[in-house]
DNA sequence: GCCTAAGCGAGACGGTACGTCAGGTCTTGCA
DNA sequence: TGCAAGACCTGACGTACCGTCTCGCTTAGGC
């Protein structure tokens, strides 16, 4: 097991780090993740490229990280769904959010450089669902948990699968531009889903 | 308004169009979208980078009328999905199918590179839709729409959204290697669509 | 006889060509030698870097190349070295204006460039040789042999151990700057290597 | 008036010392001296960079050191040249062992090294002058002295002059490569320096 | 059937970014 | 407090491709 590099991490810059990490959030925002160039975002951070080569192997990984760093400001506390005991409603309230959400071009970036990215990377794909996923699944799985205690789900659902029919097709028709986003739109799915899933 | 460049279309060297499409669908499957060059296409089709640049406004553009090229061949004769009468089963074996393909690792690759294409351009992805998505999208329509008549799917059902319920899960999961995309996973897909979409 | 590279030199722009050189005479003279980097020569000419590697295998050969041009042009009629009638005074004519030249700071940085470079480059020697010294060496012997006739100079003295004895105490002084370049020097210099050849 | 760096001398590791210009000769002898690095001469030494910087104000001057340390050790009991009486005898048995120096390899990276560094840099030079070549020009002189007294050299005759017609001609054709260093080219300049200087 | 304008292969060009190397400075334990 | 270790910013390296631009050479259409 011969590892060619092992920078000493307890001597890294935490100045660096994050000044990086911004650097590539604000750039992918103004010129897109496609033009965003690693020598780029060391000029804008202020900061040597070795020092980029150092801590990330890919182009793909700072901005993983980057966009990473964002998420994990925002959950700080844990994410809760809403849970007014009304599944459809909740769900509705949620998806329109998620809907409006792609929309916002501020957002959108990001998410497309960062879908582009685990795409055609194992390893990212891997860390996008530990680390990115994963929360906000579980959030959402504690939600569906307790609309089958209400009984408003099949006790026997498969909380997965529900999941991907839920969101997919809202993700997919962003990702693909094949459809409107609207409120009707998510609605519809919300509506769909808890049809398939609804208790016998 | 005089334009800038008006090649004439017809002195187009069939020879050297063939030839271009044909490298780049070769050199995607060996080394991927991410490391495709122009300047490898050109020297692999035994042409002039001229002649790509004159023809394509983009790298993506070529990719894209190379698989093109490729799904279109497939489907001279139009695509018709199987009709046993039972949509259960017709979509169980289709979906199956498509599964299986997802995993060749020999339309993995130009699928993946693909979609990175169209995520990321919009006008690439109106193609998309447009050229190689509607056929698909229309013979499965037909499939539904017997289905319907054949009282198997609530004759008022949303088609399309039906599609995305069914469909969508799929590509997502293998697109985010998410989970297995065994046939167990397209069965559930299919149960669960019907599920929803069931006539009253 | 595999050639890794072999561009197609009727293709050559003689315009980037020229500014190269050009651009690499300027900087030498203004930042040294030592200083001297393939970008800044790049940018000064307006050039693509690759443009200068293409053409010139390391820094060292621009800097030859360019020096080159610079004998080159000054030498266009052939090097003609003054012939009075007395060879002494001719030469201490001629030894002084080198000893001038190489006082002049305009020439240093120039020659001593060129003569780092020549020390630790085989080809690069060879080439100053034949390109650059060879012409300087025939015109000296041609008046030479002048004086020989004249009875001035020892019928069969070696030219070659003469000129080396003339000039080599004059460089190495100046090289390693061991000592004054004054008219004295460079008269005692003829004095001395006369003496030593002079007709028995 | 605050120099910005006054190392304590008298706490300097002396195993550093010697480790840095040992690693510094093997390098050169290895690697030349132009493709020698200080962070190459710190790791073969298992030194600090800071250790080197410390201590030396550049490349040059670590290279000037370690060789002069090589050269200190060979003439520890100071310098003497033979003299058998026979002024051109002993002459050429020095020259002839100069060329052989030159032309062996294990010398010959060095002396390139250092010559390279001396003409560029005019303190090296002046270090040059009174550490490495002063006692090796005192020993010959030393000599000639014995020859003048002897009556085979004139009483007169410029020594300094006499050294550089004799030395600067080698050392030239030696640099340059301008010609063989043989046995036959030391004894012709042995033989045309003492011509130009015997006594009248 | 010839002429001529176009497409064509080839590849040089001015550039941008790559990923690496080294320079010289600064910081962090260890001795 | 001198040192080894090595992270840091800087800047140059030599390479790969970009998209544009000539070069001669086919090569097809209009005369």
């Amino acid at each position: 097991m011969a590892e060619r590099k092992a920078p000493d991490a307890s001597r890294r810059s935490e100045r660096s780090r994050t000044a990086i990490l911004t650097a590539a959030r604000e750039l992918i925002g103004e010129i897109g993740y496609g033009k965003l160039t690693i020598e780029a975002i060391a000029a804008r951070a202020g900061v040597g490229k070795q020092t980029i080569y150092r801590w990330w192997p890919s182009k793909g990984a700072v901005v993983f990280d980057s966009l990473l760093a964002l998420s994990e400001q925002a959950d700080g506390a844990g994410i809760v769904l809403p849970d007014t005991g009304d599944i459809e409603a909740d769900l509705k309230t949620v998806l329109r959010a998620t809907a409006a959400e792609f929309a916002d071009p501020e957002f959108e970036k990001p998410i497309r450089a960062l879908n582009t990215e685990i795409i055609n990377d194992r390893e990212l794909a891997a860390a996008y669902r530990e680390k990115m996923a994963a929360p906000m699944t579980e959030a959402k799985k504690q939600r569906l948990r307790s609309a089958q205690r209400a009984g408003q789900l099949a006790a026997d659902a498969d909380l997965d699968l529900f999941l991907d029919v839920l969101y997919a097709p809202l993700t997919q028709r962003w990702l693909l531009r094949s459809g409107p986003l609207d409120d009707a739109f998510a609605d519809a799915l919300v509506e769909t889903a808890l049809r398939a899933f609804r208790p016998r």
